[in-house]
DNA sequence: ACTTTTTATTACCTATGGGTAATATACGGC
DNA sequence: GCCGTATATTACCCATAGGTAATAAAAAGT
């Protein structure tokens, strides 16, 4: 607000910044602590006395940054879900054919699943919130849903995709892709971005529209019967 | 053990064979119902007296079928393993390509995941088993991981699949089938067999070779190079 | 009809872990 | 140097739910 930056020497604002910003680093650590071990116990089993211990405070004093264990996985949550939101709100803005932009989804999502944030959106059961931040859940898992099969029936609509049903190509790909934060562990073979690479080959080359000469027609409606025949 | 049958009028085994069966019985209603609940609500959540509760028994009645809450839960994902095997030994024993197999195996994890017993494989956390029982659950993990990469390497091998990583080609079609136990309920739009036949085609319409004319090449090493390009 | 075995019930124990109250300590502001 | 706020600790509460006697009811065997 002010204007001289809080470089100036002698600011009275610099103590209060700087207390707020060490509060919120602390914040982060718990936050951090607490999604390692919700995904590596488990949620149920992981204790808040554990996470504590691991910061090296005791229980109580974790109630100076969160209201309870629920809030805990809430935020975890929410952490993930802001960046699956900041990349889609990136490749919309971009813009591209639907593949293009599907492939992008593709990739940043199975990227973002090798987080421990990440993992979160899919390894937490929503039935452990409350019924508030249980439909905040489910109104984003909604959204990412829409999203994929909007990138989908825009790539059928520009010829880039070969028409299929949106829903159930949707189900497919991110079923994939939300597994991986099942199974992936940092210290394994692969590199976040080998898998980013792999799964966007290996989840679009089958619905990849031949990559014809013609600018895509208008209304690619009725599609060849059996053009080459991939069965 | 008898040459007679268990037809035959006053047998003496018979009220020793019934009983058996009438115990066999409730023992799988109580499967049934701890299943059901366990997905319902999730493991933690549901409770044994609720379990007991919904067969109008009390909870130390559970005791005379099962050792505790922990065997309930693994003989759920016993029974969707056994289902898994089973098919497993069919496709196995009828042979044919390794696309032909890939896309049997397909369709029948795809069934299976929209069942009880088949959604546990996936739903249920293995560290809330004793180290036994998990190392039983990995073992088999493990095993129809090899079944899928083995399925995929035959193709390769034989010229029905186009060469490409078995393991991440594995990781991408096991991770999109299993997550169907995630999100299926039998009171939806799509039937069990639908979903087995769509995504039948979606997985396997990416790695088909062409159908060509040839015979299968004994050692179709060198693919040529982008042959009419999926991509 | 009796005895024995199986199956179920009532009543209880107890470990666990999230959450809170009372209180001490560190720290910036003045 | 004193005060108020923020942050941490110790000690405690208590609801939950898995599990276990002790015992009753039901069924099978003789």
């Amino acid at each position: 607000m002010d204007a001289r930056g809080p470089s100036s020497d002698s600011s009275p604002w610099m103590p209060f910044e700087s207390r707020r910003r060490a509060r919120d680093e602390k914040r982060d650590a718990v936050l951090r602590t607490a999604v390692h071990l919700f995904l590596e116990q488990g949620y149920h089993r992981a204790t808040l006395n554990e996470v504590a211990e691991r910061l090296n405070i005791t229980k109580p004093a974790l109630y100076n940054y969160f209201r309870g264990k629920e809030d805990i996985l809430f935020e975890c949550w929410a952490l993930g879900q802001e960046r699956v939101d900041d990349f889609i709100a990136g490749i919309d803005a971009a813009g591209g054919t639907g593949l293009a932009k599907l492939r992008k989804l593709i990739r940043a999502y199975a990227e973002v699943m090798t987080t421990d944030y990440g993992a979160s959106l899919v390894r937490f059961d929503p039935r452990d919130l409350t019924e508030k931040n249980s439909r905040v859940v489910r109104a984003a898992k909604r959204s990412i849903d829409r999203t994929f099969r909007k990138y989908i029936a825009d790539g059928i609509a520009d010829g880039s995709i070969r028409p299929r049903d949106p829903k159930l190509t949707a189900f497919v790909i991110a079923g994939s892709l939300n597994w991986i934060g099942h199974w992936f562990q940092r210290d394994g073979a692969m590199s976040a971005e080998a898998i980013g690479s792999e799964f966007t080959e290996r989840l679009t080359e089958g619905l990849a529209a031949k990559p014809a000469r013609r600018r895509a027609a208008s209304t690619p409606a009725k599609r060849r019967k059996s053009s080459g025949g991939t069965r």
